[in-house]
RNA sequence: GCCCUUAUCGUCUAGCGGCUAGGACAGCGGCUUCUCAAGCCGUUAACCGGGGUUCGAUUCCCCGUGAGGGCGCCA
């Protein structure tokens, strides 16, 4: 899921990868980066590794085309050369099938092309068992400028680096004829294929395959917008696997315990916001109070709000105790707690209006303000305990308070609960607020 | 147009010939409650259609259909 193909060289216990992205858009540099970010932001172990024989454990076909390694590559095409595979026509290298010959028309292209009778190719995948197709008309394998192209040098590649397992997307399958045809051809055995179902779009981000250049496909997004890693893993590994039985909480160690290729499923899997959503807020929820606040602090830092909040430590602390079992998530956070910064917070208008609606409000805040002053704020149970004393003493209840001050110190109707906003804003603040509040109606 | 893959609630899925078709997200209802969430309890909702095979098909086979993918001197 997080490349969507993964080569890979399986030794004792260690997988060595090979990176590609031959994006020529893209600045590879930048690409490997962004790579080597999401794999640290998501947990997962992993050193850059030697860059033997010049093509490198993080081989990528883009950057180092040119210069360390087109010698391999002239050296892989030499030996079709000698086989008698290759040809050329129209300043381009191809790829000859093996078989008979004959010509036909082309609906799809329009045009006459050649095309050659062969036995079908057989692809021995781990996820779909045996597939058959056929590949019957040869391909470029370096075009009239000099370059190689992407099946050349992937397969190239992959045998330079002793790849044992290809996992890659379900879109590539029918590319995996001619790969075959080349490892055939270089008379070298393919290595274990598994072609993994795709992710495709939710209906909000379109339709069809999920791909880098969509909204939400890369690692990093998540990241800015605070997911938890952990979450968002056991979310992508649900897409398309599951453990087997009814659990989908799992760490990244239980997974790879659990996972294995031949229980991935065939079919492909629509990407569910919501789900990752909850999972995510299962957890925050999970988190220890120190882990919390740690990332919170970090989620701070970025924010506006962050220089205010982060200035006074037991503060924040105080109010991040109240928020992590509320939250869904950490982008939540500022807006969640706007009101405990600032003494000039906004008023949702329309929680107003349902709040000074109903019963005497107006009443209830004056009588409110009046008994502040008197209570006991040490404590949730003592302020409680103030504000029942109160409601009794008009035959009322502790709801009949409560809407017209959260409003009146928080803004809004959501939060944590009342009695701990009062604490944590003091007795003080919470007078001045109720007035401030009751002046401007 | 040709080729490949695939098909269970709206979504992610369990099921590998006989099940009251299970779970999770979302939805709905309730409980709890100082708000909002969360939590707990309950509930709506599915085997794409048609042929076979079989005593018996969600499950195996074939044909449709839907979904996805591939058919470049892109990767």
């Amino acid at each position: 899921a997080l490349f969507n193909w993964l080569y890979a060289r399986h030794t004792g216990g260690k997988f060595i990868l090979r990176i590609e992205d031959t994006d020529q858009a893209r600045n590879s540099e930048a690409f490997l980066k962004l790579i080597y970010d999401s794999l640290s932001w998501l947990g997962m172990d992993w050193d850059e590794g030697p860059n033997p024989d010049g093509v490198g454990e993080r081989g990528s076909f883009g950057p180092y085309r040119q210069s360390q390694r087109a010698d391999i590559y002239q050296h892989y095409l030499q030996k079709l050369r000698e086989a008698g595979r290759v040809y050329e026509k129209d300043g381009a290298i191809w790829f000859k099938l093996l078989g008979e010959r004959y010509q036909t028309f082309d609906e799809h292209r329009k045009k006459e092309v050649e095309k050659v009778k062969s036995g079908p190719v057989v692809i021995a995948d781990q996820i779909r068992g045996r597939v058959e197709r056929m590949e019957d008309e040869d391909f470029v394998i370096f075009r009239s400028d000099g370059n190689p192209v992407f099946h050349f040098v992937n397969v190239v590649d992959d045998i330079a680096m002793q790849v044992s397992h290809i996992i890659r997307g379900e879109d590539h399958l029918s590319n995996t004829s001619k790969h075959v045809r080349l490892y055939e051809g270089f008379g070298v055995t393919p290595p274990v294929f598994a072609h993994i179902p795709l992710i495709l779009k939710s209906p909000e981000m379109g339709q069809g395959k999920m791909s880098k250049r969509d909204k939400g496909a890369l690692i990093e997004e998540y990241q800015s917008r605070h997911f938890l890693p952990e979450a968002l893993v056991n979310y992508l590994a649900l897409l398309g696997w599951n453990a087997g039985d009814d659990r989908e909480k799992m760490d990244i160690a239980d997974i790879v315990r659990l996972f294995d290729l031949p229980g991935v499923n065939q079919s492909n899997a629509k990407f569910d916001g919501r789900k990752l959503a909850h999972m995510n807020m299962q957890y925050l929820l999970a988190l220890s109070p120190e882990r919390f606040l740690e990332l919170a602090r970090d989620y701070f830092q970025r924010q506006p709000a962050g220089v205010v909040a982060l200035a006074n430590p037991a503060y924040f602390q105080e109010i991040m105790r109240l928020a992590q079992p509320k939250i869904k998530g950490l982008e939540e956070l500022a807006a969640y707690t706007g009101y405990f910064w600032s003494e000039d917070f906004s008023v949702d208008p329309k929680v107003k209006e349902k709040v000074m609606g109903k019963g005497e409000p107006q009443v209830r805040l004056a009588e409110l303000l009046a008994a502040v002053p008197g209570m006991d704020f040490s404590s949730d149970a003592s302020i409680e305990a103030g504000i029942k004393a109160l409601a009794e003493g008009k035959g009322l209840g502790f709801g009949d308070y409560q809407a017209v001050a959260r409003l009146a110190v928080s803004g809004t109707n959501a939060g944590p609960s009342l009695t701990s906003i009062f604490r944590v804003l003091g007795q003080g603040r919470v007078s001045e607020r109720l007035r401030k509040f009751q002046a401007a109606g």
